[in-house]
DNA sequence: AGCACGCCGACT
DNA sequence: GTCGGCGTGCTC
C-alpha cells in the first residue's frame, strides 16, 4: 500500500480569507508532485478550482475526516520549483499579498485556466408553461435570450445583457425551476501547440507515377527537407491535403506531431567578441573576484563606458559554466540596440520577453526558458521570474530606473527581488548603472545587503563627456524672452540644424506640472515642514503638502520678490512642437510622448525614423534618455529640467541629477562632439551643478546627506497607503479612520512616524479620489509588523474603498 | 471572492 | 404560510 500522501495547495481564489494552504488528499491513481497545477472541489458548493502544490506530506495537523480529494491533473508541467515557491513566500511576506497573486506574477500571464459558468436549458416545454404564470419578465427574457444563443449560455454573456442585480437571483429561480442547469464550465487560456512535420519513409520503395505531378513536388520537398512542418508545405508549395493523404496511405512518407514555438527569432547576423578596454578588463576582474567571494555588485560605469560588453562577457562565462542568465532592462521597447547585440553573440539560446509577445507567444518562450532550450533571458521586470533551473547570474540593467518597481499588486521592487532569488539559488548579481539610485550606491560603498561597488570612470576610446551648460532662465525672463528656448538654445539650435546635425529636444514627463514656481526668481512654494514643493490644486485654487497635510492659499504674488510672474508650471511637448515649428520655420519634427506612442510598435518606429535621418528633430519626454546611440546627434536641450526637481517627493534631485545626465549621454556618441544645454530656473540647484561635472560621486555626497539630516531612505523605510473610491466623502472619511486605527497600532511606539492622511498629489484618477498616508520607520520589519495587524483587522467594512499598500514606494504621486 | 444558510419583513 | 432581501460565516 502507498503512504499516504496529502497535497498543500494554494489555491486560486484571489481572497484574504482564502489566503491559505490548503490540504488534499492526493489519490492513488495521479502522480501529483510539487509545482503541479491541480483542480480541487473547493468550498460548500465543491466548486471546482486551479490550485498550484506547493508541498507534499504524510500527515497533517487537521482532521482527516474533513479533507477533499484532488480531481485533477492539468497538464505534466511543473509549473513552480521549491525555489520559485521560496521566493513567492518572501514575496507575500514583503509586500503583503496573497499567495497567489505572488504566483500569478511569477507565471506568464494567461496560462491560468479562465473559470465560468454555463447555463443549459433542459426541458423547457414545460417550463414556458411555468413561467407565464405570472413570474417576472426578466426570467422569460433570460429564457429566451439562452434559446437565441443555441440552448447555453456563459455567464458573461448573460452579464452583458442583463442587469446584474436581478440576474443572479433569477438564474438561481430557474435552476431551482428546473429549467436551467448550471454547470462550471473549465477554459483552458493557452495551451501548448502541436505542429505537424513530414518525414519520408520506406525511401527504398518509392514509385509515383509520372501523372501524380503534386505527389512528385511533395516526394521531392519532403527527401530534400526531412522533417518540413505540414503548414508550410501547404503554404509555400501549395500542396493540399489530398495528396498528403495519398503519399501517406502509400507509406512513403509519416507525420510526426510536435510541440511547436510560436516565436519565430529574429535574423541577426552573429557578433563577435570586442576587444576590452584595460578599464573594461579591470572592472571584469574586480566583478569576478566579488562574486566568487559570495558578493553582489553594483557596478557605476559613465555613459559610454561599455557596460553592455561587460554584461555579455559575464553571461558567457555563465554559459561556459553550463549556467543561465537573466538581463533585465528597464522598458523592452527603447532598448532595441541591446536586444540585437545579446542575440547576435548568443543566437537561439536568447528568450527575449517582451510586452509585444501574445500571450501564447509569451507562454512559449517561458517554456523555452523552463526546458532548458533557452539559456538567456531578457526583459522588463518581470523576467526576473524566468524559470531557470541552474540560474548563474542576474544583470540589472539601468539600476536606477523607476520601472523595475511594480504598479501592481505585489508591488515588488525588481532590485529586492533579485537579491533575493540570487540568495535562494546560489546566483551572482551585478546592478549596473550610469547613475546608480541613492540607496543602491550607499548599500554598495558601506558594504550593506552583500553588496559591493565597481566603478569605471572612463568612456570608450576615452571619447570625451558632452559639455553640459546650464541656462538661467529667470535672466532669459528679465532680459525680455518670453519664449520657451532661451537665446543660447536658440543659437545652438540654429547651429545644428545648419550643419545638418540632429538633435533631441527632451521634457519631463507630461501631466505633473502641480507645483507652483515663480518665472521671476525661481521661488517655489514649499512646505514649511516637510521640505517638499506643494501642489497645486486647481479645484479650490490652494496649495497642499501632500506629506504632511499642511495648506495654504495659492498666492497670486511672490512671497520672495513680489512678481506677479507666479504661477503653475508645466510645458507640454505639442507646445514645444508648436513653438519650435514657429520659431525655426522647420517641421521635420519627430515627437514622442504618450499621445503618439499608443500603438505597440510606434516607439521603435519613431527611433527607428530618426535614426535614419528622416527628420533631424527629435521632442519627447525622459523616456528618450535611455540607452540609444544616435550618432549624429550633436546637440541635446532639456527645455525644463526643473520640472522633477520640483516635483512632491523627496527624490526630486535624484531623479534630476538622473535625468539630465542620462540625457545628455544621447548627446555626442558618434565622432562629433556633443553640447547639452540645461535650462532651469535654480540654476544654483546642486543636482545640475554635479551633473555638469559629470560627478556622480560628488552629487551622492551631497544628497546622502540631506537624506541623513531629513531621514529618508535609505536611512529610514516607508509605507505608502493610498485610500482610494469613487465617492470623495467616503474616500476622506476612510482615510480618516484608517489613519486612526493605524495610529491606535502604532500607539505605545516613538520609532514609527505617520504621516497624514492628506490628499493625494494625484488627487483624482479615473474618477477615483485618491488620499493618503505616509508611514515612516527605521526598520523595514516595523512597518510589515503594522502593516500586517492592519490587514488582519477584519473591521475593515470600508464600501467601496480601494486601499493599497506599498512598501518602499519609488513613486508617492 | 463566491456561495449557502438563515433571519426577518412583505405579500398571497 | 411562503418568497426573497440581505447579513453572516466558511472554504482543506
Amino acid at each position: 500500500m502507498k503512504s499516504l500522501r496529502i497535497a498543500q495547495v494554494i489555491v486560486d481564489n484571489k481572497c484574504k480569507e482564502t489566503d491559505r494552504i490548503y490540504s488534499y488528499l492526493v489519490p492513488d491513481d495521479l502522480e501529483i508532485d510539487v509545482g503541479h497545477r491541480v483542480i480541487v472541489p473547493f468550498g460548500i458548493s465543491n466548486k471546482k478550482v486551479e490550485g498550484y502544490v506547493v508541498g507534499i506530506k504524510d500527515s497533517i495537523d487537521f482532521d482527516m475526516s474533513k479533507l477533499k480529494s484532488i480531481i485533477s491533473l492539468t497538464s505534466n508541467e511543473k509549473f513552480l520549483s521549491t525555489r520559485m515557491i521560496e521566493l513567492i513566500a518572501w514575496i507575500r511576506e514583503k509586500y503583503l499579498c496573497y499567495y497567489i497573486e505572488a504566483i500569478h506574477s511569477v507565471l506568464p500571464a494567461n496560462i491560468r485556466i479562465k473559470n465560468t459558468y454555463v447555463y443549459e436549458l433542459s426541458n423547457y416545454n414545460n417550463s414556458m408553461e411555468l413561467l407565464k404564470e405570472g413570474c417576472p419578465e426578466v426570467l422569460l427574457e433570460i429564457v429566451e435570450f439562452i434559446e437565441d444563443n443555441g440552448g447555453s449560455a456563459l455567464k458573461e454573456e448573460l452579464r452583458d445583457n442583463f442587469n446584474d442585480n436581478q440576474l443572479d437571483n433569477a438564474l438561481r429561480k430557474l435552476v431551482k425551476l428546473n429549467i436551467l442547469k448550471k454547470k462550471q464550465f473549465i477554459k483552458k487560456q493557452e495551451s501548448i501547440k502541436y505542429e505537424k512535420f513530414v518525414y519520408p519513409s520506406n525511401i527504398e520503395s518509392i514509385q509515383i507515377s509520372s501523372a501524380a505531378k503534386k505527389q512528385s513536388v511533395l516526394m521531392d520537398v519532403v527527401l530534400n527537407n526531412p522533417g518540413i512542418s505540414l503548414s508550410m508545405l501547404k503554404k509555400e508549395y501549395d500542396i493540399s491535403q489530398d495528396t498528403i493523404n495519398s503519399l501517406l496511405k502509400k507509406g512513403y512518407i509519416r507525420v510526426e506531431e510536435r510541440e511547436a514555438y510560436r516565436l519565430k527569432q529574429e535574423e541577426v547576423s552573429p557578433e563577435s567578441k570586442k576587444i576590452l578596454t584595460d578599464e573594461q578588463q579591470r572592472a571584469i576582474r574586480e566583478i569576478n573576484s566579488h562574486f566568487s567571494a559570495g558578493k553582489y555588485v553594483l557596478l557605476h560605469g559613465v555613459t559610454g563606458s561599455g557596460k553592455t560588453e561587460i554584461y555579455l562577457q559575464l553571461i558567457e562565462e555563465e554559459l561556459r559554466k553550463g549556467k543561465e542568465g537573466i538581463v533585465l532592462v528597464p522598458e523592452i521597447s527603447l532598448t532595441p540596440q541591446m536586444i540585437r547585440r545579446f542575440i547576435s553573440r548568443f543566437g537561439n539560446t536568447v528568450a527575449v520577453l517582451h510586452s509585444g509577445l501574445s500571450n501564447g507567444e509569451k507562454y512559449d518562450e517561458w517554456r523555452r526558458i523552463a526546458e532548458g532550450k533557452a539559456k538567456v533571458a531578457i526583459g522588463a521586470r518581470s523576467a526576473i521570474f524566468a524559470p531557470f533551473k541552474n540560474l548563474g547570474i542576474i544583470i540589472i540593467d539601468e539600476e536606477h530606473e523607476s520601472t523595475y518597481k511594480s504598479e501592481t499588486r505585489p508591488k515588488y521592487d525588481t532590485r529586492e527581488v533579485a537579491m533575493k532569488r540570487c540568495e535562494i539559488e546560489g546566483s551572482n548579481l551585478l546592478l549596473g548603472s550610469a547613475t546608480p539610485s541613492i540607496e543602491s550606491y550607499y548599500k554598495a560603498v558601506n558594504h550593506l545587503d552583500n553588496m559591493r561597488l565597481v566603478s569605471i570612470n572612463n568612456r570608450v576610446n576615452n571619447r570625451s563627456l558632452p559639455d553640459i551648460e546650464i541656462v538661467d532662465m529667470r535672466e532669459e525672463l528679465k532680459a525680455g524672452n518670453k519664449s520657451i528656448f532661451s537665446n543660447r538654445l536658440f543659437q545652438e539650435i540654429n547651429n545644428a540644424l545648419l550643419n545638418n546635425d540632429q538633435l533631441i529636444l527632451f521634457l519631463n514627463r507630461r501631466g505633473y506640472s502641480t507645483f507652483v514656481s515663480c518665472r521671476s526668481c525661481g521661488y517655489v512654494a514649499k512646505c514649511p515642514n516637510c521640505n517638499i514643493s506643494l501642489t497645486y490644486h486647481a479645484k479650490g485654487n490652494f496649495l497642499s503638502c501632500h506629506y504632511c497635510g499642511y495648506s495654504r492659499v495659492n498666492p497670486t504674488e511672490c512671497p520672495s520678490c513680489k512678481s506677479k510672474y507666479i504661477k503653475y508650471f508645466g510645458i507640454g511637448t505639442q507646445r514645444v512642437e508648436q513653438e519650435f515649428i514657429k520659431t525655426f520655420r522647420r517641421s521635420d519634427i519627430l515627437r514622442m510622448d504618450a499621445d503618439t506612442t499608443t500603438k505597440k510598435n510606434s516607439y521603435k518606429i519613431i527611433l527607428e525614423k530618426f535614426r535614419n535621418k528622416e527628420a533631424n528633430v527629435l521632442i519627447g519626454t525622459q523616456m528618450i534618455g535611455k540607452g540609444h546611440d544616435f550618432p549624429d546627434v550633436t546637440l541635446v536641450g532639456i527645455i525644463t529640467s526643473d520640472t522633477y526637481l520640483n516635483l512632491p517627493d523627496f527624490r526630486s534631485a535624484e531623479r534630476t541629477f538622473q535625468m539630465v545626465t542620462q540625457s545628455s549621454g544621447r548627446a555626442g556618441r558618434g565622432d562629433k562632439a556633443g553640447k547639452v544645454i540645461v535650462q532651469t530656473y535654480s540654476p544654483d540647484h546642486y543636482s545640475l551643478l554635479h551633473a555638469k561635472k559629470h560627478d556622480y560621486v560628488g552629487f551622492y555626497e551631497d544628497e546622502i546627506k540631506l537624506r541623513k539630516e531629513m531621514n529618508y531612505p535609505p536611512f529610514s523605510h516607508l509605507c505608502h497607503v493610498i485610500i482610494s473610491g469613487y465617492k470623495e466623502d467616503k474616500v476622506i472619511k476612510a482615510a480618516k479612520d484608517i489613519g486612526c486605527l493605524i495610529k491606535d497600532l502604532t500607539c505605545d511606539r516613538n520609532d514609527i512616524e505617520i504621516w497624514g492622511p492628506s490628499p493625494a498629489p494625484l488627487s483624482k484618477i479615473n474618477n477615483r479620489h485618491r488620499w493618503q498616508l505616509v508611514l515612516k520607520a527605521d526598520e523595514e520589519g516595523k512597518l510589515l509588523e503594522i502593516m500586517k495587524n492592519f490587514y488582519n483587522l477584519n473591521l475593515l467594512n470600508f464600501n467601496e474603498i480601494g486601499i493599497s499598500m506599498d512598501i518602499n514606494p519609488l513613486n508617492m504621486l
